[in-house]
DNA sequence: GATGAATGAGTGTTCATTCAT
DNA sequence: CATGAATGAACACTCATTCAT
C-alpha cells in the first residue's frame, strides 16, 4: 500500500494557514484549501475528520508550537521582571518571524470555531508563565488582579500592535517595542 | 415623524445586528437577514448596493453611535487623567449597554469585510480624544509615544475585558473596571 | 416580482416520478431531477423543502389521487363481493393507465422514506375502502381475519402481478384479471 | 477445513447482510462494509468483482440457502396441499429464524440491483415446487391459471404478511399463519 | 418601491474504485 | 494476498444576487 505521506499533511497545515491569511476565514472553503495544498478534497478527509478537525488542530498545532518558543528561552532563575521582558521579546520575535502562523491564530480566536478547542488543555502549554505571574503577586512585585486583567495589559496589546491589520500604517521600531514592554510592566507592577 | 423607508432601513440594521449576534458572522445571510426584518430579500437591495455595504454601513453607523457616546460625555475642561477616566468609564458603559452592537462590532473587525472600511473616516469621530492624548503629551504627562500604542494600552484592554468570548469564566466588577484603569493610566502617564 | 409558476411544480413532480423509475431511488439525485424538470437544483428547493419533502409529497400526492380514483367508483349500495370487485378493476385501471405513479409507489414504499410518512393519515383516504371490509366480516361474508391478512391476498396480489419489474416475461390478459379476482374472493369469502 | 481466505469471504457476506439490515441498502457503502467485516475496501475487491458483484452474490446466495430449506423438507409422496402447507410453514419458519437475510432479501430485491440477477438461473432453484403446482393443476386440485398467478396467492402474501416493516402495529400468531395459508389454498384450489 | 421566483456557483462531505507497496 | 492512501465525481443543499411583475 502507499504510506501516508507527511509532506502532504504538512502542505494541508500550510495551505490552511495562508489561505485562511489571504482570504479570511469564511472565504476558506475546503476545496481551496485542498487546491492550495495540491491535493485533492477527498484527501483532505484521509488526513482530517473534518473541516472543524483540520482547523483546530492547525489552532493547537501552532499554539502549542509558540507555547514551546516562549517557554524554551523562560529562565525560572531571573528576577521576574526580566523574565517577563524575555518572555515579552520571546513574543515579538515569533510573531516577527512568523507572522503568518499569528494571523492564523488571531483569525481562528475570533472565529466561531475557538469555541471547540478545549481551552483548559492550551492553558495548560502556558502553565510555567502562570506560575510565575502568580509568583510576582505572591512576592507583591505584581499587582494583586486576576490573571485574565494582567493578560489584558501585558500580552494583549502585543497582540494589537504586532497586528498588521489592526495597525496597518504604523510600522513598530525595536525601541517602540522596549518602550511598549515598560509601558506593559508600568500597568502591573506594584 | 419617520418615513416608511427609514422604517425598513432600521428594521435592517437591527436584523443585522442580531442575527450575527445569534447566528454568527457566517452563517447571517442575506436572505436570513431580510426575513428578520420582515422584509424580501430583494428589498434590501433598494436599501443597500449589496451584502459588503450592508455589513459595512451598519459597522460604521456603530461606530459613530459609540464615538457620539464618548464624546457627549467628554469635559475638556477636567484635567487629562479625569478626562480619560471618564472615558474609559463611558466605553464600558456603552459596552454594557448595548451588548449587541458591541459584540456586531467585535465579529465585524474580524471578518474580512474590515478591510473595506474607510478606517481615516472613522479616526475622525474620535479625533477629540486623540486631541486630548496629544495634549497630554505636549503638557508631558503622557508618555510620548505613537498613539497606536498608547490605544494598546488605554483602549484594548477594555475589549479585550468586556468581550465575554473571551473571558467566559471570568466576571468583572466594579473595583476591576477601577482597577483596570488605574492599570491603564500606570501604563500610558509619564 | 415573478409568479410562482405552477408548471415547474408539475414538471418537478413528473420529473421524480419518471427518473425514480428509470433509474432507481438511489440514483434519483436532486440535481438529476431538477435537470429532467428543466430548472435548477436551486429551484427545486423554491417548491420543495427539501429531498425527503419532494419524495414524501410526491408519493402522498399520488396514493390521494389513487384513492380518489378508487372511490369515485365505489356503490356502497351495490352487494360486499361485487364492491370489491369494482374496486379490484379500478386498481387495475388506474395502475394500467398510471403504470408509472403506481411503480414510483411501489419503490417508495420500500424506501427508506416510508417511514417518514403519517401512516394513519394515508390510511384515512381508503377508510370507506375499510368500512365495506368491516361490513363484510359482520355480515359473515367474508372471513373474520385481521384486515392486514385481508389485504395481503386482496391487494397485494394486484400489486405482484401488475409489476412488470417483478413479472418481467407474463403479460396479463383481461381473463387473467377477471380470474385473479376470483382466486383473490375465494381466499377472503367464508 | 476453512482456509483464510474463505473466512474473509464469509466476513464480507455477513457484514454485508448485517450492514444493509442495520444502516440500509443506501448507506452500506463499500468501506462500511469492509470494515464492519474487518477487512480493507481494497480486499474486498480481491474478492468481488465490484460492489454490484458483492451484493448481488449476496443475494443469490441467500437465495440458495432458501430453496434447499424449502426443498429439504418437501415429501413428494403427500397430497399436494400438504406439500404446500409443509412449504409454506418452512417459509415462515426460514423467514422466522433468518430475519436477517429475509430483510436483505427484500431490501435487494426492491433495489435496482435486482435487475441484474439472472432470474432464470435463481427459478431452477424452485423447480420442484414449481413442477408441484404443475402436478397440481394436471390433477384438477388447482386452478388451471399461470404460475406467477399461483405465486402471487401463494408465496406472495406470505412476504407481505412476515415484513415487520409494512406489517407494523401487526403482530402474527400460529394460527393467523394457519388462517393465512387455508386462505391461500381457498384461492388456489379447484 | 417592493417583491417572491429563479439561478449559477459554490459549500462540506462521501462514494466506489485504483494505486503503490 | 493484502493493504491504507489517494482521488474524480457525485451528493444534498445554500448562497448572494437578479429578474419580471
Amino acid at each position: 500500500m502507499r504510506t501516508k505521506d507527511d509532506e502532504k499533511k504538512e502542505a494541508l497545515f500550510q495551505a490552511t494557514i495562508k489561505l485562511v491569511n489571504d482570504i479570511g476565514f469564511v472565504a476558506s472553503s475546503v476545496s481551496k484549501i485542498a487546491k492550495e495544498a495540491g491535493v485533492s478534497p477527498a484527501t483532505l478527509y484521509v488526513y482530517y475528520k473534518n473541516k472543524e478537525d483540520l482547523l483546530v488542530s492547525t489552532y493547537i498545532d501552532i499554539k502549542l508550537d509558540l507555547s514551546q518558543a516562549i517557554l524554551a528561552d523562560m529562565d525560572d532563575s531571573l528576577p521576574i521582571r526580566d523574565i517577563l521582558e524575555n518572555v515579552w521579546h520571546s513574543i515579538f520575535s515569533y510573531v516577527s518571524n512568523n507572522l503568518e502562523y499569528y494571523k492564523f491564530m488571531e483569525q481562528f480566536a475570533n472565529s466561531p470555531y475557538s469555541a471547540l478547542v478545549d481551552r483548559q488543555a492550551v492553558e495548560q502549554y502556558f502553565v510555567p508563565l502562570t506560575n510565575v505571574m502568580q509568583r510576582g503577586i505572591e512576592q507583591k512585585i505584581i499587582k494583586p488582579v486576576d490573571r485574565h486583567i494582567l493578560a489584558a495589559f501585558l500580552f494583549h496589546p502585543v497582540s494589537y500592535l504586532a497586528n498588521p491589520r489592526l495597525c496597518q500604517e504604523f510600522e513598530l521600531t525595536e525601541t517602540d517595542i522596549e518602550t511598549a514592554f515598560t509601558m506593559a510592566w508600568d500597568a502591573i507592577k506594584l
